[in-house]
This record gives structure tokens, C-alpha cells and sequence, in this order.
RNA sequence: GGGCGGUUAGCUCAGCGGUAGAGCACCGGCCUUACACGCCGGCUGUCACAGGUUCGAGCCCUGUACCGCCCACCA
């Protein structure tokens, strides 16, 4: 027994973070077998972002009930990984070191980045951008290790795992080729989403909307056969050349007459037919529409199901690509007028195009009326700056729509809290439309294991397909070479040249119980932890990372990667608004932990119940910070007189184990649903009603050395090695400081309490709850007639259980420093106190 | 437009069929053999609104309003 003289919550931290790295206090038992094994798919964060408040929020969440599992006796498997692939990084690596990667720079074996971020920035080769990705990104790793450590998180850290290691490479390659070997992946040329700032395809999980001005010019098209004109609105007027068609509803009759029929393009006098289709919509602007290669999503599906020609203008830049017109593709009836006028349109951005149609529709009366101002909504790339355009490119597909029924059983097949965010996942499956693009026109990432033949014209044949043998996973295409040929081949006619794209983050992201479960690596790791126990994550990434790992799981091993999935909300500010970056980033969360302690940020943080968006409120930590020092001076005062200790024998000490059996029943069966704030609810109520009544009013008993002493001495402390235990999962640091003191080994590997443990305790809390409720009318008149502590009292009660009273006088009489014999109305109606002072020397 | 949450004391939230709760804040008191980083006491509510079910409704049903989020919406 060591207990401090004066315990202080500072060094915590520190102190306790060496010694469970030093006893290995969280390593992962894989002798266990699959049925005491909790193993946890911990979301890998983005190492190229900064944590925020919101990641300390909810990795707190993980960490409690991962503590939790543990000492219910479970291995827990809990490794972290690191998001260190994709365009994230590549962003920060550009700003950090003032470089941009050009694949057409050769290779610098001596690169140094400059000291200082150059403008513009240097360009550099592929494998040089790669390298310095990997430095920073290890760098950034550290720093967030660090972090997390310090706020107790219980990780093995000997587990953790990068999302562009070569292991998540081999298994983002391996899962990827099984795929296509399946037929669920495929590659396609096709209209694509396309960020023309960052030059790469897509996926419809990436997209947001955003309010954009925009205006309807209204455009006359001249029919055919010369019976006048037809009016579209459209907000796109710069998109005319590649117009293909007119739609309008079928049951629409003001165009019915149209259809079949042939309108004349302004400008550029292309026949176009007008065409009916039913997701054209008679109440939106003229009621027709012009359908262009492409101009949204709606335009994709009328062409294709109308099997209408491609016409397409925007470049993978956004910018116009020269077009001869008169050619085949874009047939004119005056191909030199169309030529002349594209021709100061051609090389623009689709902005700087617009403006200028605009003035070659007014100079030929094409554009009727004014144009009008509106707002509307624009897809975005979630990262991008400028609005997305629709490209045709050749990009690799997962199937997705084959599988929605599937996808939606396998989500009722996992148990979610909270249960609600089961329907954001079935809305977001239902609303599916297309099938997953997995490819990336980028630099920094996992690339696709696949070469194509070279034809002997110097084409490449996308058919011909080379992959490599599994054995030689991972691969870069774009520096390995295929079996069966020499790098010299590279490029030229009849050898071979390497896929140039990487995959979609979430493509490696999709795969992270493959990855930390040992798939296809370690089969006995494998049989230990698959499927995952928890996926815990936010529900913003529910349609990407949660809804790939489904899939990724069910079309490789039939299974759920989990059987449970915890949703954890926001961190708002306190006006309501989510936390953004930049407050976010004015309280950092080192600061934080710095300011208030670990232990008191947990349970501002545990005390947001899952799915709840949650207040950022700096006043809870300091409510948990005071809860942590009370935990101190009340387990100090406890253990610092232990004897006698004997039996509990005495009415309240046994009525005070029973109402803590209650407290640990509740409390566990709000953990086992996940529910970690209402545990610490009901756990804290009691400690704090322990301290304040119970204590106070056995402490005089305990003073002294009898058998009365010895039960008050066994039940607090009884009561204390429960209490610490359930608070440990929410408050690590303390309850390991203060169980060092009195017990071996960790809080943290020790057993969560049971009812077994207080059993024999008394069989009615009544007693406990009755001397609190006694104790507080007594308090309350001592405060009304301002008569302090200090001041012994006679007291005339009223309404007190006459069977209960003699076991709990003596306590209720001392604790109260009350003199003499109470009067007693033992038939009163309601309970009742009156005090009367007693002079200090009567 | 479709969907999901939420609306309870000044603030942050719990309660989800049986007499309205906690913490913070505020006010008053107290150095009481752990803790003044403490302790005791007090004040505060047409439980968003309107109907309905029920002996009884923050709690269940219907509708409305507002807040947040997800999805759809580029003619």
C-alpha cells in the first residue's frame, strides 16, 4: 500500500503510457480462438490532415469499449492504421515541399527536396513525389501516434498498419485481381465524373452538391422543315456543339408533333432529332430539353438508352477541344460558318466558352429574351474547387448494382447503433447508380497490377491483358514488367505498357479487415479475428467506407466484415454548426489534453452517446477533471486507514454493496449495447453519493476499531475496487494510478465486476437510499437555520421506516453530528426533520 | 422533392406509459478528522405546437412548425 500524500492528476499521462507500453498491457493474445477474440476495425485516419477535436471524440468512443471487452476477458485485437494514400497527401506533400509530380521527369536517384517550398513548384518525377510522400507521411505518423497515446488510447501498438504499405498493396492488389479473375471488375470506356483540376475520374461516393449562380439562356433551335422554331432553357449554353438530340416528355403535347422530327443547332447547324423520353420534365423550363455529350448525369442515361451518337467537346482539362467540323462526328449543314464560329470558342474553359456563345448566339438572334439569374445546385468533386464535368475515359469498374438486394440483406444482418443509421446505409444502396469507379488518374496510391499489349501499330490493345502472378504482389506496372518480357519492350510496338491509373482510396480503405486480419498472409491470424467484432466510424463515411468494406467483403469471402457497427456523431461547435477546421484547428487536441487532462477529455467525450452529435464543451471536461481528482481524494481517504478490515456485517455497508450490484448490472448492460455514456451515468451517480453520503456518514464509525470499523473498512473497499474498474474503461489514467496503490497489475487487465462479487451483500438497497434521503433533510434545515456543520444538533424526525431506523441510527446520528436521542413520528406521512441546536458547552 | 434524427430548466443533456431529472451556470451558507480542484442548501420548466389513444402521455398515434444531417435536384 503506497498512497500518495497529496495525488495529483499531472504526469498521468505520461507516467502510465511508458509503463503499458513497457508491461505490453494492451498487446494482443493470439493463442486465443475466434470466440474470445474482440477485434476491432479501426477507421486508419488521415495522416496528411490534422486530428481535430471530432477524432478525439470518437476514437475515445472505440477505446471504451475496446477497455471494456478487455476486461470482460476478451483479446482485444485493436491495431491503427494510417491513411496515407491518395490525394490528401499528394496535396500536402505539394504545399509542405513545393513540388508537383510530373511522370515525365525522369528519375533523380540524388533528389533533396529544397529547403524552402519553391515557386512554382519544382516538378518531379513519380518515384521521387512517391518518396517524399512516404517521408512526410512517416513523420506525420509519429506525430499522431503521440497523440494518441496520450489520450490512453489502448492500442497494440506493435499492430499499426499504413493504407499504402507494401502489405495493403499486395492486398489491394490480390483483392482487386480476384475481382476481374470473377468478372466483378471490369474496365470500360465510358462518361465519366471528372475533376478537371485534378484531372481524374470520380465516384458517385465522392460527389457533393453545392449552390452555384448560374442563368437560363434560352435558345432557339430552327425546325427542319422550316415551320419556325423550338425554345430550350438551358444553364449550359457552351455545350450547343455537343448537342445530340431535343427530349421532352412523352405525354407532353405541345412537343408530341415534334417527335421523330429534326431541329437545326444555332450556330452550328447540326440536325438534331427530338426525341421523347419519361425523365424529361414538362414543368422544367420550356418542358424540352436539349441533351449534350454530356452535360450531367441525366444526359448519360438519355444517351444511352436513346442510343444517341457521342458529341463530346470538354477536355480532361475542362477546357474545349479543337473539333473540324463537317466531319463525320460533327456533321453541319454549313460546316465553314460552324467552324469559324467553334473556332473562338475552342481552347477555352467551359466558363470563358460560355461568355463567348453567348455573344455569337446574340449576333445571330438565337438567344431569345434575357438571360436569367438563377441559384442551382452543381456536383463537386467533395475536394474539388470547380464543378465536375463529364468525360469519356477508360476507367476500371467494380459491379455494385448487380449486388443492392445483397447489400441491403447483408446490412440487416449487422446489429447497428444507433439502429437508425441502418436506414442512411439502405438509402444510400437504393440510391445507387452506376457501378463503382475504383480508378484514379493520380500519382500517389496503390497502382493496378495490370500491363496491356503493345500492338505492332504502336496502339494499345486494353484487351489484351497482362496481369502478374499473385506470388509477385504488389507490382507497379509502371517500373516492373510482365513475365515474359524485358523492360526494353516498354512502349514499343508488340511489347507491352503498364496501366497508368492508381485505385480509389477507399478501394484500399474497403479492404482494412483483409488488411489487419492477416487475409491471405496469416491464415492463423485470419481464423482469430474474422469477421471483425466492431466497426466503429462516423456517419459521414457510411456510403464510402463503410458500404465498400460490405461489398469488398461480400464478393470476396460470402460474409459481413463485422457483426456490429457503432456510429459515432459530430463534434458541433456550441452554436450548433459542425466543428469546422478552422476552430478546430485553434483547439488542437494536444492542447486540450494538455489544458484539461486525458482522463477529463474521455469523458467529455464518453458522455456523447453513440450517434449523437455532441457540443464541443470545455466546461464537461472540467466537470471530468474534477471527477478524476475526487476519484484521488476519495480512494486516498479509503485506502489510508484499511484496518480493521473484516466482514460486512453492518446494515448500511451491505444496503451500499447492493445498490452498487445494481449500478454494476446497469452499467454492463449499457456497455454490452454499446451504450458507454449511460454506463458512466449510473456510474457516476454512485460514486458521487458514495463520497458525498456514504462515506460522510461512516467515516466516525470507521475511526474506530471494532468489528462496525472492519465492515465499513470491507465494504469501501470492496466498493472501490468496483468503482474503479468501471470507471476504468472511460478514465484510464486515474483508475490505473490509484488501483497501483493497494493492487497488482493493471486496472486494465483486471476482471470487469460482476454481481458474484457483491453477492451476500444485503438484499435491499432500501437502507442506502433511505439514510441518503434522512440525511438530506437534516442538511437542508441545518442550511435554513444557517446552523453549519460544526454545530451539534437534536433532531425531531418524521416519517422514518420504524423497522428500518435501528439499523441505521447510529450512522445516520454521527454522520450528522447529531447529540441525543432523536423524537420520533414513525407515523408521519411524509418524511420530515426539525433541528435544534445544542450549545457547544451544554 | 424523398428519408433519418432532434425540439425537456439560462446552457449541455438524461428520462421514452404512472407524482418533471442531472450537471453546469446563478443565489445563499460552510475549513465538517480525503478533497476549498472541496462540501451543504436553494431558485429555475404551458417537456416546440395542434389534435387523438389511454384511468393516466415529454414518453404511444396523426398532423404542423423549426433545427441538423443524408439522398435526389445542373434543361
Amino acid at each position: 500500500m503506497s498512497v500518495p500524500e497529496k495525488p495529483a492528476l499531472e504526469g498521468l499521462e505520461t507516467k502510465w503510457q511508458s509503463r503499458w507500453d513497457a508491461d505490453a498491457t494492451y498487446a494482443f493474445d493470439r493463442t486465443q480462438s475466434r470466440a474470445d477474440v474482440y477485434s476491432i476495425d479501426t477507421p486508419p485516419p488521415t495522416v496528411s490532415g490534422s486530428l481535430h477535436v471530432g477524432h478525439v471524440f470518437s476514437y475515445t468512443h472505440t477505446d471504451i469499449v475496446a477497455r471494456y471487452q478487455r476486461m470482460r476477458g476478451k483479446a482485444v485485437f485493436y491495431p491503427m492504421g494510417w491513411d496515407d494514400n491518395g490525394l490528401p497527401t499528394e496535396r500536402r506533400v505539394q504545399n509542405y515541399y513545393g513540388v508537383r509530380c510530373d511522370p515525365s521527369v525522369p528519375f533523380d536517384p540524388n533528389f533533396t527536396p529544397p529547403a524552402e517550398p519553391p515557386k512554382p513548384p519544382l516538378a518531379v518525377s513519380r518515384p521521387n513525389f512517391v518518396a517524399l510522400c512516404t517521408t512526410l507521411t512517416v513523420e506525420d505518423e509519429k506525430i499522431f501516434e503521440h497523440l494518441w497515446r496520450h489520450l490512453g488510447l489502448s492500442v497494440d501498438w506493435s499492430m499499426t498498419y499504413a493504407t499504402i504499405s507494401p502489405v495493403s498493396r499486395r492486398i489491394s492488389q490480390l483483392a482487386f485481381l480476384r475481382l476481374l479473375a470473377k468478372g466483378q471488375s471490369y474496365q470500360l470506356e465510358a462518361p465519366t465524373l471528372w475533376d478537371i483540376d485534378f484531372r481524374t475520374a470520380v465516384a458517385q461516393a465522392e460527389l457533393e452538391d453545392r449552390e452555384m449562380p448560374g442563368a437560363y439562356h434560352r435558345i432557339a433551335f430552327a425546325r427542319e422543315d422550316g415551320a419556325g422554331a423550338v425554345e430550350i432553357d438551358t444553364t449550359r449554353p457552351e455545350l450547343i456543339p455537343a448537342c445530340v438530340a431535343l427530349v421532352a416528355h412523352p405525354d407532353d403535347t405541345r412537343y408530341q408533333p415534334l417527335f421523330g422530327k429534326h431541329v437545326i443547332t444555332p450556330l452550328f447547324g447540326v440536325p438534331v432529332p427530338v426525341r421523347p423520353h419519361p425523365l424529361a420534365d414538362p414543368e422544367k423550363g420550356t418542358g424540352i430539353a436539349m441533351i449534350c455529350t454530356f452535360g450531367d448525369l441525366t444526359d448519360v442515361v438519355w444517351w444511352r438508352e436513346l442510343s444517341l451518337p457521342v458529341r463530346a467537346i470538354i477536355q480532361a482539362n475542362g477546357t474545349l477541344k479543337p473539333i473540324a467540323w463537317g466531319s463525320a462526328g460533327f456533321p453541319s449543314i454549313d460546316a465553314a460558318a460552324a467552324q469559324a464560329r467553334y473556332d473562338t470558342m475552342a481552347n477555352l474553359t467551359a466558363a470563358r466558352a460560355r461568355a463567348r456563345i453567348v455573344e455569337l448566339l446574340k449576333e445571330t438572334a438565337a438567344l431569345v429574351g434575357d438571360i436569367r439569374p438563377i441559384t442551382h445546385h452543381v456536383k463537386f468533386y467533395e475536394k474539388g474547387d470547380r464543378p465536375l464535368e463529364i468525360v469519356t475515359s477508360r476507367q476500371w469498374f467494380v459491379k455494385t448494382m448487380d449486388h443492392r438486394g445483397a447489400l441491403i440483406d447483408r446490412g440487416r444482418a449487422m446489429r447497428w447503433f444507433p439502429a437508425h443509421m441502418q436506414t442512411r446505409y439502405e438509402n444510400w444502396v437504393n440510391g445507387l447508380n452506376g457501378d463503382w469507379c475504383i480508378s484514379r488518374q493520380r500519382f500517389f496510391g496503390v497502382p493496378f497490377p495490370v500491363w496491356y499489349k503493345v500492338r505492332d501499330d504502336g496502339t494499345t490493345d486494353h484487351d489484351a491483358r497482362l496481369v502478374p502472378d499473385e506470388a509477385q504482389l504488389p507490382i507497379d506496372p509502371s517500373t516492373d514488367h510482365p513475365a515474359g518480357y524485358r523492360e526494353e519492350q516498354r512502349g514499343k510496338p508488340g511489347g507491352f505498357v503498364g496501366d497508368p491509373d492508381i485505385m480509389d482510396t477507399w478501394a484500399t480503405s474497403s479492404l482494412s479487415p483483409f488488411i489487419v486480419c492477416g487475409w491471405e498472409r496469416d491464415q492463423d491470424l485470419w481464423a482469430r479475428t474474422f469477421p471483425m467484432d466492431l466497426r466503429p466510424q462516423a456517419h459521414d463515411i457510411i456510403r464510402t467506407w463503410l458500404f465498400s468494406t460490405v461489398l469488398r467483403a461480400h464478393l470476396e469471402l460470402n460474409s459481413l466484415p463485422w457483426t456490429n457497427a457503432a456510429i459515432s456523431g459530430w463534434v458541433l461547435d456550441p452554436d450548433r454548426k459542425k466543428m469546422s477546421k478552422s476552430k478546430g484547428n485553434v483547439v488542437t487536441p494536444m492542447g486540450l489534453l494538455e489544458e484539461h487532462g486525458s482522463d477529463a477529455v474521455r469523458y467529455w467525450a464518453a458522455k456523447g452517446g453513440p450517434g449523437v452529435d455532441t457540443a464541443f464543451d470545455a466546461g464537461q471536461m472540467k466537470v471530468g477533471r474534477r471527477l478524476a481528482i475526487k476519484l484521488l481524494n476519495a480512494s486516498k481517504f479509503v485506502l489510508t486507514k484499511i484496518t480493521p478490515i473484516g466482514p460486512v456485517t453492518e446494515p448500511l455497508d451491505r444496503a451500499m454493496l447492493r445498490q452498487l450490484d445494481d449500478v454494476v448490472r446497469q452499467a454492463t448492460e449499457a456497455l454490452q449495447a454499446y451504450d458507454y455514456a449511460a454506463a458512466l451515468r449510473v456510474t457516476e451517480a454512485f460514486f458521487w453519493g458514495f463520497c458525498d453520503d456514504y462515506i460522510e456518514l461512516v467515516k466516525r464509525r470507521r475511526g474506530r476499531d471494532d468489528a462496525g470499523a472492519a465492515s465499513a473498512n470491507g465494504a469501501a473497499q470492496t466498493a472501490l475496487s468496483v468503482m474503479l474498474r468501471l470507471f476504468a474503461p472511460v478514465l484510464p489514467f486515474v483508475t490505473e494510478e490509484v488501483w497501483s496503490w493497494w493492487q497488482p497489475g493493471s486496472v486494465h487487465r483486471s476482471a470487469w465486476p460482476t454481481s458474484a462479487e457483491l453477492a451476500g451483500a444485503g438484499d435491499d438497497a432500501h437502507a442506502y437510499t433511505r439514510a441518503s434521503e434522512i440525511t438530506a433533510a437534516i442538511r437542508q434545515q441545518r442550511s435554513e437555520r444557517k446552523l453549519g456543520f460544526s454545530v451539534p444538533v437534536r433532531v425531531t424526525l418524521g416519517g422514518v421506516d420504524r423497522a428500518l431506523w435501528p439499523a441505521i441510527a447510529r450512522d445516520l446520528l454521527e454522520g450528522n453530528n447529531v447529540v441525543g436521542d432523536p423524537q420520533i413520528d414513525f407515523d408521519a406521512p411524509a418524511l420530515t426533520a426539525a433541528i435544534e441546536p445544542v450549545a457547544a458547552d451544554a
